[in-house]
DNA sequence: TTTCGGGCTGAAAACGTTTTACATCGAAAG
DNA sequence: CTTTCGATGTAAAACGTTTTCAGCCCGAAA
């Protein structure tokens, strides 16, 4: 790679540097011939401008990051795709910011739009990782999404966790469902605080005594959901649903149930939130709350992308609906018991 | 974000900009008492170098870009995670390249490193980005991971696909089948031509003959492995055993045979590669081929900071071990038939 | 006392681009 | 024939660092 400058193109095709850039950034500035000149001279010689010059010049990196708290989540990885998508069109390119959950590493990311390395940042993290004195006023081009973060005046996508929740427990009511357990996620996710929530309302809703031992806190992992569902099964009275919030707990807590020689959802229904993609192939397939993962990458993008384009106007709160998916983990409470 | 320079450091603490840079990059140069002073001015006005301004003198970005065909695969996920945090050690932010196998991406990907952007590439794809003429001479530092690219002089991180093939085929070979068909992944997937390499050689070991109707396409999918297997099913002698070369076709079949009311392994037996998250959590648990993920992305990282610093030694072809684990998904071959 | 050298620091050049301000030229207008 | 103007091009400054080079100061050696 060797060192081409934007004067070695200039001197290939006779003109100055100035020319050149103004060819490249914005042609309609020159000479048709001029033009003409130049370009042959780009793509005879390979040139592409360094991107710190002009970076350097303008001020504007190209870059955006996007900070999640785990990649390999099919959740996420489902909207980080989207977003690369929308940025690549747009002309901006990823940094991908995988924080493990760590505040350390969140703010690690959060430099990199000071430094100008990122002109704005995609958080799906439920911590603002920048200091809150200077808070309000200077804050990035930046997007809430998914885990919404308590602080005025931000951008957000988000997902309506709370009537998800309502519409997978009022599933199982129908179904004729009375002792309904959840198995929760991460406890300081807002995600599920709201679908807890949700579960809460729809049960009330129903008229069904909120019993505690039916509510055994998880955290997202399918471990997690794997011990939670132990937990349940030693219960005197056993739930005949179990509503994992999300589907990798499901899938451990389905894993359990075979193992103890449970059938599904002949003994027990299940229920899970997110429809990842081996949501429907399981056995049985997984009743679950589908998650539109490409709409939220796209409105996320969508939101920075006004945001980076000068025109600042009110913060604006995007809520995409959810969509409840019966398979066939879900069926008819056991009639005795 | 207001424009706090380096010269506004220099002037806050007295020294000039000379000194602050040192004092950032090199404190050892600096006397204690000055980098002292100038420490408290940093921590004060909460400075942080612009990156073009450093990068554009040091030709150097901090980044690189890792290539790949789809992030939402669980693989792919988990390579890039460790490939994060590495990174990440060794002050290097990474730029998501999801190629979603189109040419066209991968190109403008590899541009980045000829502008600057980035300064070294990781390509888990099967394809060389870069014109072939001045090919060999003046790569990037890169290095080639998973999908080998046919090129000399590459750096290679690999996984080795003949041989975890030949212990799936063995595994079910010691169970008794003889006729064992395969659902081959995507077909100018270097990792699928190995794969099938693997499972015909332990075939031919084992004294089977080859039957090309055992043999079916697939592309990687979940959707081609259900394909896959319906086709194996319709089959006047149904294969008693059959080995998907990545474990989400496995779960598409798996998923097909809970269809039509095949026992898994009682009737056919079921065999995957990769051993993702959620294999072990199917029903029946996947027996599959573990690929180290975190190995792969750590010796990939390892060999492009090696290119990085400087030395450029003769280009490495690491090899890493595949395991077999073996679960419920395979079982003796039926005695009838 | 002078000389030397080591430890620090500062001035200034350099990195590669973009862009402002200005120059040139030809043609149209007076 | 001069003036004005638009179109096109150029020179040079600016962006924010890092780093070379040189210089200063001070203590040690001669």
């Amino acid at each position: 790679m060797s060192k081409l400058g934007i004067k070695d193109i200039a001197a290939r095709s006779g003109v100055s540097p100035a020319t050149v850039s103004r060819t490249l950034r914005n042609p309609e500035l020159v000479n048709k011939d001029t033009r003409k000149k130049v370009m042959k001279a780009v793509r005879e010689s390979g040139y592409t401008p360094n991107r710190f010059g002009s970076s350097l010049r303008t001020q504007q990196s190209g870059n955006i990051v996007v900070m999640m708290p785990d990649i390999t989540n099919q959740v996420n990885a489902g909207i980080i795709r989207a977003i690369e998508v929308e940025a690549q069109k747009a002309g901006y390119s990823v940094l991908l910011g995988d924080t493990q959950g760590q505040e350390a590493r969140e703010r690690h990311y959060a430099q990199m739009v000071s430094s100008g390395q990122a002109d704005g940042i995609l958080l799906y993290t439920h911590r603002l990782p920048f200091d809150l004195d200077n808070l309000t006023a200077n804050l990035p081009p930046l997007v809430n999404g998914n885990e919404s973060i308590e602080v005025d005046g931000l951008n957000k996508v988000m997902v309506d966790n709370v009537q998800g929740a309502k519409d997978g427990v009022n599933h199982l009511v129908a179904l004729g469902h009375r002792r309904i357990a959840a198995v929760l996620g991460d406890n300081n996710a807002p995600s599920n605080r709201e679908r807890l929530q949700g579960f809460q309302q729809a049960l009330q809703q129903a008229g069904i005594e909120p019993d505690e031992q039916y509510l055994v806190q998880g955290d997202y992992t399918t471990e997690s959901g794997m011990k939670a569902m132990e937990a349940l099964l030693k219960l005197r009275k056993r739930p005949t649903a179990v509503f994992c919030f999300n589907d990798d707990m499901a899938i451990g807590a389905m894993s359990v149930l075979r193992e103890y020689g449970y059938a599904i959802p002949g003994d027990i229904s299940i229920m899970g939130f997110d429809d990842i993609r081996y949501a429907s192939l399981m056995n049985p397939p997984l009743t679950t709350i589908h998650q539109p993962l490409e709409e939220i990458g796209q409105a996320s993008m969508r939101l920075l992308l006004a945001q980076l384009s000068g025109k600042n106007p009110v913060p604006q709160h995007i809520q995409l609906p959810l969509r409840l998916v019966v398979r066939q983990s879900t069926g008819p409470a056991p009639a005795s018991d």
